[in-house]
DNA sequence: GGTGTTCATGTGCACGGTCACACTTGTGAA
DNA sequence: TTCACAAGTGTGACCGTGCACATGAACACC
């Protein structure tokens, strides 16, 4: 063969200035006319500096384009300014909103952010992504993996950091961050009483998952309050190919007037399936989701949901870490309000009516 | 007031174990009874060693509960082991995918993945972005933010470490990885045609993004390829609602059978507007989305759309920066391989068929 | 003028690894 | 015997910062 095999860097852009290593404290400090100490200062806006000298400092820092080594700071200072997050599922919309909110968050606050991703939810799986974490010295770590046995696992490796946990109604005590899951559970049924129904199916989410039983319990809850008679829940796995492959058995039984799905997905597939078959939605079956995915709102019909604030429990994920590493010290006060569960809302849209007579 | 404040900390689990700093490389040594140079041996696969000293020294290891330091390894080898990516709407289901595979990838190989977040397309905000990942030493940087305004502030900046960027088809040459947008937009536009449409429009994302404009670009080719006349796109924001909007202004024209939505969401908001209008899809108006997310097969009716592997996108990279950081050589043809655009496919579902003549 | 205090700056070491080099010991060839 | 060489291990310097402490100048006060 006569392929020519050119070998080269392909993505670089520039051949790394100078030569050598980076600038150093030392090298703006010999440049300035000064000592690396006073360099330091500079850097760490140590109150007794003169200005003039600052002002020189700072202008051969620019001409240098001088930027501080943050491993060099890190072994010193023993503080490594990251934080980790531990997520399942990082692509779907919650988590993929919570996610963005920390890392926004967590910028603000000069903080680094690490995800490690949970490949399944074996305890192998989770001793590595936390030994990913650990190895890089994140000094506190928010976990967004939702399911029960994370947090056994969880539970039984005593992390040495401090760490919050989201979506987790109920679970870990302190260390939860939530939406209440079981109010708006009971906001989605309620309101389905409320219209008239007395024949409610509940597609829950998988029981391994915090979330999915905390909004079942809601559903029981709320049912058992109004005293209606309730069936067994079906457990789903949150994709809408589920809620479809359920719709099509419900359709065998159809004695139902309505539906609450645990999450939205589900819901379009059950939608999806129930059109097919020639039943109007509100009509005949009443549907509603939880989540309010920006997409639920342009559903036919338009779903009738919970909107939960993604972003805001990520934010307050990272205030609540970051105010337990600052001060040893937080204000009861305030961390009853960070803590205080996040209240979701019901949206109601046109998947949902009074049954047919 | 009464309120007692109580002050602690809520969040950590263990109190740090012993007291003061975790155990060094030197306290392993001394227990092992061997230098501080062995032990580092140890860590690095050194070839030789006794196998009894070996043993000696990763026992002690483990009774202490020995991490490597991080910080001063990257100090002294003058590399973080960590990537940074830039993204954009990173909650979304496309760039979310490939963040999560590129995650995976990464800590495969002994990477840390940073992300930084853009808050707006400004100049500045970008800067302030790369700035947080330089700051952390990020030896290669992947780019999601495939805004031509991000394009522009990043060839300026010139960036000095090896970077890809997704989603930029056509721009920056050898730094771009992509499923080849063109080429997918001209399989839905082919479809469309051959069902016999010949007045199609196109809704086409923000103008500004670099995927948009190059769907843009090949249903304008393929409609020219085919001798089939065309109208000005309508330029929208990706969004559902957008799409919702848009169907309504269109259905004051109503001269087109078939819509090609530049993403999943907007045909959604489309068939909304139109199915509101009592208008049957496919039958009065056909329409073809691009990416294929979950939910799409799941629409009313199931969207005919464009799928692209976004994971894959994301590995790929991975694959390409580490394969420019660890030799400064790549074989040309690996680098094709890995370059050479991934090819989208098209999925026909019921939102398409032919005219209603 | 001596003393104490504050401001502004410098000196040297520590952080926890790795690297270059030196030092033993054992082995086999000249 | 002598030397070369390899295997296995130790010594000390160094990476770029921040900290504790020392130093010198300016100033106030008695």
């Amino acid at each position: 063969m006569n392929t020519v095999h050119r070998k080269a860097r392909y993505l670089s852009v520039k051949v790394e200035s100078p030569r050598g290593r980076a600038p150093s404290i030392r090298d703006v400090a010999r440049l300035a006319g000064v000592s690396h100490q006073t360099v330091s200062r500079v850097l760490n806006d140590h109150p007794s500096i003169r200005d003039t000298t600052k002002a020189r400092v700072l202008q051969v820092m620019e001409e240098l384009q001088y930027r501080p080594n943050r491993a060099a700071r890190a072994l010193v200072k023993g503080r490594s300014r990251t934080i980790g997050v531990l997520s399942a599922s990082s692509s779907e919309y919650g988590p993929a909103s919570s996610i963005a909110a920390i890392q926004d968050a967590a910028r603000d606050a000069g903080y680094y952010v690490n995800t490690a991703n949970l490949t399944s939810v074996d305890p192998e799986s989770i001793a590595a992504a936390l030994d990913h974490l650990m190895y890089q010295a994140v000094e506190g770590i928010v976990v967004i993996a939702p399911q029960v046995r994370v947090f056994d696992a969880l539970e039984n490796l005593a992390i040495d950091v401090p760490f919050v946990s989201l979506q987790s109604t109920g679970r870990l005590g302190d260390h939860a961050l939530s939406v209440d899951q079981i109010a708006g559970a009971r906001l989605a049924t309620r309101h389905l009483i409320e219209a008239g129904h007395t024949d409610i199916y509940h597609l829950a989410g998988p029981q391994d998952w915090i979330e999915a039983e905390a909004r079942m319990r809601g559903f029981l809850e709320e049912m058992g309050a109004q005293d209606v008679p309730t069936t067994a829940p079906i457990l789903g796995d949150w994709t809408a190919d589920f809620g479809y492959h359920a719709g099509r058995e419900l359709l065998r039984v159809r004695d139902f007037t309505a539906i609450f799905s645990s999450n939205d997905q589900m819901a379009l597939g059950l939608m999806h399936a129930f059109r097919d078959a020639g039943l109007d939605i509100p009509r005949d079956v009443s549907i509603v989701g939880f989540d309010d995915i920006p997409e639920a709102a342009h559903f036919w019909p338009p779903l009738t949901t919970v909107r939960q604030d993604f972003a805001e429990v990520g934010k307050r994920a990272i205030a609540l870490l970051l105010g337990d590493l600052a001060g040893d010290t937080l204000e009861e006060d305030t961390v009853e309000e960070y803590r205080s569960t996040i209240m979701p809302e019901l949206v109601v849209r046109a998947s949902t009516g009074p049954p047919a007579s």
